[in-house]
RNA sequence: GGAGAGGUUCCCGAGUGGCCAAAGGGAGCAGACUGUAAAUCUGCCGGCGAAGCCUUCGGAGGUUCGAAUCCUCCCCUCUCCA
């Protein structure tokens, strides 16, 4: 089976410049790049359908490129934005390629050649000026790239000449890895049409030659929100700024509606184990919603921060039977025993501080489950702060000793959030 | 460079001397309802133990008993002109 259909038919695939000339292209082992900005030191949830798009190639056996944006990132893309991005100073960006460079070994195998990392800043910090303009500027209309959609939005607002430059720094990547690398697939997010397109004409205008792209959706939940998107912010891949039992927890509360899509998209789970999930309604997807937390949080974690994220999560929320026959592909025990210790956020707390006890609104902020103590007060005022299950009557209720057992007990701030707070040494 | 418009609390956006911690909407949070879902309803939504106090309306000064609101300078954005 063609990669191209596999990748259709999981929901990855947005536009085609031609499906059928891709098509052949795939037929024999070919290489296939995607860009990363490394405007951050990790990547995040919106970067796993790419990631896993180039997993999936690799799978069927051609050469993923992944292209880290040390040089582009210096200029940064002002497709489909508002607003034009901060420039980040050339250390930030070293520092954030290489976390991205370490982050990107977990999804696709590098050795040996499978595939290839490369930082675009090696061939674009060095540029000359007047020579890239003359080889390359000459190939670019103006008025075509006025009329570009990816720029409407920022014709509106103002777009500066740096930005609107970004476009031929794409375009010549892409020509740069065709005619390195012999590279002629671009994939990237539909916000990168008109980038992956540019390229697509300076390629055969220069070595008249063929070259594809291929777009994915820009994902939205089914509420209407960005995807990987919280109230706290990005859901990052890296465990120092989104634990894997927070990450595990994200995809469980995904929207029923989003259920089936995500499992194709995010897991590698069999297609027609997921088409069973049609059929499944109401908190009958509950059991595929932990599945596929699990089976995301393996991909990204692995598979011990996985089994520890769904065991903290069993403990909090209690188990859920998981039929031996839903989406048998996937590796997470059905029959989990749930163990002391699960991945819980816990503080602990000295011994002389608990003697006499602490305001509970106090301890709420203090372990990092309100932001302030007034945002404390008010959830307990409302009645979302619980002890061990127990709804504390007020906000300055001391928590002492007396409400530990065995040393712990579980604070909960409304329905999700939970911490365990235990006496010290 | 010239002319004009504007920068308000997470976002959008009112507010043009005291009634402003600042309308309204969105997001978010809690409660009810549930299924760790959605929708809906209710409450909350700068900080500080409360009365009260402290910090906030691009930045720095100034006027005033009192400023987000007036004045000066500066920074930034947008529109039109060159």
């Amino acid at each position: 089976m063609n990669v191209l259909d596999i990748l259709v038919a999981r929901g990855f695939v947005e536009q085609i410049t031609d499906a059928e000339g891709v098509r052949r292209h795939l037929e024999n082992p070919v290489s296939c790049y995607i860009g990363f900005d490394p405007t951050a030191d990790s990547l995040h949830v919106g970067s796993l359908v790419p990631i896993l798009a180039l997993a999936h190639l690799q799978r069927h056996g051609h050469r993923p490129i992944v292209l880290v944006g040390g040089g582009t990132g210096m200029v940064g893309d002002p497709s489909g934005k508002t607003e034009m991005r901060k420039l980040l100073t050339r250390e930030q960006i070293r520092r954030n390629v290489e976390a991205l460079q370490a982050q990107l070994a977990r999804f696709i195998r590098f050795e040996d050649g499978q595939a290839l990392i490369l930082d675009n800043g090696d061939w674009l910090l060095d540029l000359n000026y007047i020579e890239f303009l003359r080889d390359i500027g000459r190939h670019f209309s103006v008025n075509r790239m006025l009329a570009a959609e990816s720029y409407r939005m920022r014709l509106e607002t103002g777009l500066n000449f740096i930005e609107f430059n970004y476009m031929l720094l794409q375009a010549y990547d892409f020509y740069y890895l065709a005619s390195h690398y012999d590279c002629f697939v671009q994939m990237g997010g539909n916000d990168q049409w008109g980038n992956i397109v540019a390229g697509i004409d300076l390629i055969r205008r220069k070595m008249s030659k063929e070259a594809y792209g291929i777009t994915f959706p820009l994902l939205t939940t089914a509420t209407g929100a960005k995807m990987g998107k919280t109230a706290e912010g990005a859901v990052w891949l890296s465990a120092e700024k989104t634990s894997p039992y927070e990450f595990f927890q994200y995809w469980v509360n995904v929207d029923d509606r989003d259920v089936e899509r995500f499992l194709k998209l995010y897991t590698f789970l069999p297609l027609e184990e997921i088409r069973v999930v049609e059929g499944l309604e109401g908190r009958e997807l509950n059991a595929c919603k932990t599945i596929l937390a699990y089976e995301v949080t393996r991909i990204v974690h692995g598979r011990q921060e996985a089994l520890k994220a769904y065991e903290g999560a069993a403990k909090v929320f209690g188990r859920r039977a998981l039929p031996a026959d839903l989406l048998p592909s996937s590796s997470i025990p059905r029959d989990l025993k749930v163990d002391e210790g699960a991945a819980v956020p816990s503080t602990s707390v000295s011994q002389e501080e608990l003697e006499p006890g602490i305001p509970a609104f106090e301890l709420f902020a203090r372990v990092g489950l309100c932001d302030s103590k007034s945002a404390a007060r008010r959830l307990i005022q409302q009645g979302g702060g619980y002890i061990d299950g127990k709804r504390i009557a007020s906000f300055d209720q001391p928590i002492g000793l007396t409400d530990l057992k065995d040393g712990s007990a579980l604070l909960r701030a409304g329905k999700k959030k939970v911490h365990r707070i235990c006496v010290a040494g």
